[in-house]
DNA sequence: AAAGGATTCAACCGCCTTAGT
DNA sequence: CACTAAGGCGGTTGAATCCTT
């Protein structure tokens, strides 16, 4: 369906015909109440039902985003936490606009409560301190690391990938298999299956990889990763690398232009 | 105390994705 | 494959509230 906001409406129109238009705006104590006793009653999900049987003269998207920013169990309310607001600020740098991700590794905050936040709060903040001169660059002894926020993507090709010492690792089509090639050693990589796959894997992914850079305390970036479509290397960015002998394990993410490319008529 | 500008945030809008038929 | 319904998301709006003059 093309325009849901109208189907919405044709409904209303309909409804109104019959002397009960849905309502629109601030909710009322009354509504909260029979909103709450509904999903307490017959759980959350089936919005449209919601709608029709419980009373309430709003529409399904109405209650939905009601229940979820509002009346939910546990929603925490008040000013945002220093610990809090640096999260938001770290993960919004890795994921930019993904509120409902970033609100999902925040207990208590609920994706427009993010947003708003960020949008009140943060956004200048943001804004200056990227204007800010690059002093904390790495010394030499450091890989700078460019933080890009994945994107869901299907490839549709296979692709090769390669290690700052030239080994040749592929990507198969479902991306479940990076293999090195000219080491002489067997010396598999398995790559998370969803980064390249699906939209919804994806998000999976992306958790997996936050759990690991915010849970699991510092990552060591020791190589760097290039990329190509066609055998020639080229330079990309690696997001995290970690690696150990007996278990050769990383994550990536690599630049937009990369991505852009994937999406491009080279495939 | 009043006016009006600035800020906040709940709610709406439009679009996308997925599932079902 | 085309279409529809529903869920979900991020962007935007505007009423309420706060702050300044």
């Amino acid at each position: 369906m093309k325009n849901n906001t109208c189907m919405e409406y044709k409904k209303m129109k309909h409804v109104s015909n019959m002397g009960l238009a849905l309502k629109k705006g601030a909710w009322t104590a009354g509504e909260d109440t029979l909103l709450r006793n509904y999903i307490e009653k017959y759980g959350e999900g089936k919005w449209h039902l919601v709608s029709m049987n419980s009373g309430l003269r709003r529409c399904r998207k109405s209650c939905r985003l009601r229940w979820l920013n509002y009346l939910r169990p546990n929603i925490k309310r008040g000013d945002f936490e220093e610990d809090e607001v640096d999260l938001i600020l770290r993960l919004h740098k890795l994921l930019g606009n993904r509120w409902s991700l970033i609100a999902g590794r925040i207990p208590g905050r609920t994706s427009n409560d993010v947003k708003n936040y960020w949008n009140t709060h943060l956004r200048s903040y943001a804004k200056q301190q990227k204007k800010e001169p690059e002093d904390a660059k790495s010394s030499k002894d450091c890989t700078m690391v460019t933080i890009i926020k994945p994107q869901p993507h299907t490839l549709s090709k296979p692709l090769y990938w390669f290690k700052d010492d030239n080994q040749i690792v592929e990507t198969h089509n479902n991306g479940t298999l990076i293999r090195s090639s000219n080491d002489g050693v067997d010396n598999n990589y398995n790559m998370s299956p969803g980064l390249i796959s699906s939209p919804t894997v994806l998000d999976n992914t992306i958790n997996g990889f936050l759990k690991e850079l915010f849970d699991e305390g510092e990552k060591i970036i020791d190589s760097e990763i290039g990329w190509s479509f066609d055998g020639s290397q080229t330079k990309g960015e690696a997001l995290n690398v970690a690696e150990d002998n007996e278990n050769s394990f990383f994550d990536f993410s690599t630049d937009e232009v990369m991505w852009n490319l994937l999406d491009s008529e080279q495939l």
